[in-house]
DNA sequence: CTGAAAGCGCTTACAG
DNA sequence: CTGAAAGCGCTTACAG
């Protein structure tokens, strides 16, 4: 049916390896030749066969982008860019979504491997990823993006986390607040624990005491959200300022705020982690801390 | 390096066509052997590698997902549903964005077909998309999932547009407005051009006037939604209603409504469409119609 | 029920 | 600079 390197060939008067070596821009090949083969190629209407490429050369150009969750518009503003990346080098990105399930990770894992890609992007890992310390361990491509692993040998590009979390706590100790509550994500995330570790050390730098009642650690989940911010706004006294470990945490925690009937910021100030395109709505004028997403892609 | 089906078959005595045969599930295999097989696989860890069966088979198991706007949460929310099912079928999804540029989709088309995709679904196409008409006629798999086609012999799945942009103006008119204003999509959208539609149908069925000055078009942008806002704004008498084609243009409404200082709904109500997450926020409370993207992916 | 063999469409050392 | 040949790891009609 479709046209291969061997009818390219026959018409171009040549063998199927000097096609190839044109398709490859192979150093040696005589002008002429090429020409010829060029001609055929295009009065062929010929396209390679990435499939048989990619067995013969064991290599497919395609990466995998496993995410925690697609929805949350930090990732799709993340996959958008590695996307658009990828497309300036001809890889394509094979989208995987774990919705934060351990399993669902280790079930790409293996899906991608046995698919045959380059080497996999993970956005997803706890800091203590089996799976994931396993490939590294075997020197299988793949890099960390946003969370990482605690294995030192693994590479990976996140912002310093602990230092944004200490310029959302400064920002606020600066704003006069005293009694500021930290909503943090689950302890096993890299981005979780260091931006719990900025908070404390900003707290205790300014000689602030750390109430063990304002802080609230959870997953990532909009219900569980509002419950960790009823559960703060339930403490007596009642925080001044919230800092939630990342923007959808913090929107949550704006509802209750607001349906408690508090006002954002003068009673209680709120200051989120991520920058998402949301933020800047003039419905929400969430603070937050930024990530440059787009920066990461480029060094991927 | 890597463990094949002749390692596998070796190790269990027999050849490595009744190894594939195993592997398949292919009827006809003699219990006894087949354990000896399974047994041999396990043992040595066997993985298939899919590289070459992709080749044999000339099938990858992977589909490719183009959308105009990953970040757009109705995308993202689509791809989401997209790949768990996908996943539930053992295929992989290879996430193509345009940003609303030909350019990019015939690129994309070009690049899926090279590498071999089973199929495509688009999410971001034209009404008049030569190229994909181009796929669909040539019997490529492909379906069309939100923004279809005109050619009648494509797939596709979408919400009744019509319909649906009909329940949103009747909506405002029962609540008594009569100046209603229409933010559309590029027009070349199937989704833009059919909510229009259902607007026109809508007024005239209740017989109200349709003045060209509430009528404004333009591409999915903020900055392009701010300004036809603006621009409706300006207008006087000043529209009682505004209905934006999708949920990200009414956000971008709902900011300069604000600004000029109009309270929503009581000078100035807005309705959106697809029921993005944010939506739903207390901040926000957009009043959009629901398009259901998890039945679209069960359907795909 | 199972094996030998050809084939999927490329690439690439090896000769020349 | 170029061709013949082997090979990438599977699948599958064909015999038996």
């Amino acid at each position: 049916m479709n046209i291969t390197i061997k009818d390219v060939a026959k018409k171009a008067g040549v063998s199927p390896a000097t096609v190839s070596r044109v398709l490859n821009n192979y150093n040696y090949v005589n002008e002429d030749t090429k020409e010829k083969v060029v001609k055929a190629m295009t009065e062929l209407g010929y396209k390679p066969n990435e499939m048989a490429r990619n067995f013969a050369l064991q290599k497919t150009n395609t990466i995998g982008l496993i995410v925690s969750d697609i929805t949350n518009p930090f990732y799709s503003e993340l996959a958008k860019n590695i996307t658009d990346r990828a497309k300036l080098f001809n890889y394509n990105v094979v989208l995987c979504n774990t919705d934060n399930k351990k399993e669902n990770q280790d079930f790409y894992i293996d899906f991608l491997r046995q698919k045959g890609v380059d080497g996999i992007i993970f956005s997803s890992v706890n800091l203590n990823d089996k799976k994931a310390e396993e490939l590294v361990r075997s020197d299988y491509p793949c890099v960390f993006c946003n969370r990482r692993l605690k294995l030192k040998k693994a590479a990976f590009i996140a912002s310093k986390n602990k230092e944004g979390a200490k310029l959302a706590v400064n920002h606020l100790i600066e704003k006069g607040h005293k009694r500021i509550a930290y909503i943090s994500g689950p302890n096993n995330l890299s981005t979780a624990s260091e931006r719990l570790e900025g908070f404390y050390e900003a707290m205790k730098e300014k000689g602030l005491q750390i109430e063990k009642k304002y802080i609230k650690q959870g997953p990532f989940s909009k219900e569980i959200s509002y419950k960790l911010t009823n559960e703060l706004l339930s403490t007596s006294p009642v925080p001044t300022a919230i800092f939630a470990s990342n923007d959808l945490i913090a929107l949550a925690s704006m509802e209750i705020i607001k349906e408690k009937g508090y006002r954002i910021p003068e009673d209680i100030a709120l200051i989120g982690y991520d920058n998402i395109d949301i933020s800047g709505h003039r419905n929400i004028l969430l603070t937050t801390i930024a990530q440059k997403k787009k920066k990461w892609a480029s060094l991927l």
